[in-house]
RNA sequence: UCCUCGCUAGCUCAAUCGGCAGAGCGAGCGGCUGUUAACCGCUAGGUUAGAGGUUCAAGUCCUCUGCGAGGAGCCA
């Protein structure tokens, strides 16, 4: 009897087959069970028919409690009205192996959970079928990264976690004690390293964790999250945007594809990712910030002008960026922010040293900022002058000046939030159901 | 760090002007051959976050403490 994965059920129509999982629910109806078991595939409806189970059996399976572990046999049937994740077909049990009868006490049940409780329980809640679908959904997101990077001839080279110094002297980092040497840091960013391999291998990217200790209480924002950086040799601003546009149309048809079941159990509105195709709209900062302060002069709400007031220099924050996304239905770039809310190795704007060559890519329906990059400073002294105007320990970038000594190129790169992209592509309000366990500031358990 | 809101059964939430502590789910028992978070009947389940105060009377009003949420700032 062969063992299948409820995912690939359809191609065992008539045919008698065993599944491994557990008990998601249990509904009885006299002398017909009906069990929804998971085996992390998928979700499907096993019917247990009195007449075909001895007594006792058919009493265990009738009282079997939510969660408990099982091996069933039988025919596989299509029937419309069996439910689960694909759904649509269902198993007779023909025969059952309960290998535990899960305790009764199990905390989670189906209904819903307040944020705390559920991520206390965030080891049980990620069986839960909602939780499954994102998780799912991210699988394939940082995959089609990956698969899309590859195939454009970059090398994944991860950068160490373990760092010396602040790279930007910007965002707080979490510290540690580092044997004899001091202290270390757990690195906000692989930038400073991608820029070294990029001399050696052209087109790098770093995908890893990355741990930021900035006291952020959003739902935009964790404190370990992952961050994809692809930095390119020989790129300028344009070619930058042009891979960001490839990765995230690629990213948004590859999760259409292959997670159609899991997006229409989210209930995500799937005819707004069939948008997300390049070219996106490439807007200036100057016309983001004419467009913020007519908004801003014409709001008449007291409170909404507060939120809205801005002038031009000043860096988004998140109710500009929304008011962006609105004009399109497709993400969009802004680029050339004022050199002073950038960092220091941004390349200044030729001519308009006010300005830097930066570029932010916002996700529409108020996701935010996905993507974050920049061409770099390629000039050695230029570059001097920026590390020591920020006031940042010469010393500590020796290595990083280094490189603009020796076969310096114009180069580009770019950062982008995993789990900012995983909600946006699943519509969740909350980033912190996008990562299997979540670190907030309020919250390093489970 | 600042602002706002919240904390009642295992979970999600009610409780009118300050007047007997309630429901659904979950758990237990019983019923039903097509359930979709099934449904129907019965049972058990409470230091209303903690401390103090006002009052004949506090889940409700006041003060403090704790915990949580999401918004600002900062950022991906």
């Amino acid at each position: 009897m062969s063992v299948i994965r409820v995912s690939e059920i359809s191609k065992y129509e008539g045919q008698e087959v065993t599944v491994q999982g557990w008990v998601y629910n249990r509904t009885d109806k006299g002398k017909l069970v009906f069990l929804l078991v998971r085996d992390g595939s998928g979700f499907v409806q096993c019917v247990a028919f009195k007449g075909d189970l001895d007594e006792a059996t058919f009493d265990s399976v009738m009282r079997l409690p939510q969660e408990s572990s099982v091996i069933i046999t039988g025919p596989v049937r299509a029937d419309k009205r069996a439910p689960g994740i694909p759904g649509g077909f269902e198993l007779g049990v023909k025969q059952i192996q309960i290998v535990q009868a899960a305790e009764a006490d199990y905390p989670m049940s189906l209904k819903d959970h307040g944020p705390d409780f559920a991520l206390d329980n965030r080891h049980l809640w990620i069986r839960m079928q909602s939780q499954w679908a994102i998780l799912r959904v991210r699988v394939r997101v940082m995959s089609a990264v990956r698969e899309y990077l590859d195939g454009q001839g970059f090398f994944n080279l991860d950068t160490p976690i373990l760092t010396p110094a602040a790279a930007e002297g910007t965002s707080t980092l979490f510290e540690t004690e580092y044997f004899d040497e001091g202290k270390a840091y757990l690195a906000q960013t692989g930038q400073l390293y991608n820029e070294a391999n990029i001399f050696a291998f052209g087109k790098v990217y770093c995908y890893g964790p990355t741990f930021r200790a900035e006291k952020s209480k959003t739902r935009r924002h964790l404190t370990e999250f992952w961050m994809l950086e692809p930095e390119i040799a020989f790129c300028d601003l344009d070619g930058l945007m042009d891979v960001e546009e490839g990765l995230v149309s690629f990213i948004a048809a590859a999760v259409l594809k292959d997670c159609a079941a899991e997006l229409k159990f989210l209930g995500r509105d799937t005819s707004v990712l069939e948008k997300v195709v390049g070219p996106f709209p490439r807007m200036s900062y100057d016309d983001a910030a004419k467009h913020l302060i007519d908004l801003y002069e014409k709001e008449t709400d007291p409170e909404k002008k507060e939120l809205l007031k801005f002038e031009w220099g000043m860096d988004f924050g998140a109710p500009h960026e929304t008011e962006i996304t609105k004009l399109y239905d497709r993400p969009v770039f802004v680029y050339g922010y004022p050199s002073a809310v950038k960092a220091f190795y941004m390349e200044p704007w030729p001519g308009r040293p006010e300005v830097c060559k930066s570029v932010d890519l916002l996700a529409p329906e108020g996701y935010g900022e996905i993507c974050g990059g920049s061409e770099r400073v390629s000039d050695h002294d230029l570059l001097l002058a920026r590390i020591r105007k920020e006031g940042l320990p010469e010393e500590a970038f020796h290595w990083y000046l280094q490189l603009r000594k020796y076969g310096s190129v114009p180069h580009s790169g770019f950062g982008m939030g995993t789990e900012r992209v995983v909600a946006w592509m699943c519509g969740i309000e909350h980033i912190r159901e996008a990562i299997p366990f979540p670190r907030t500031i309020k919250r390093v358990y489970p």
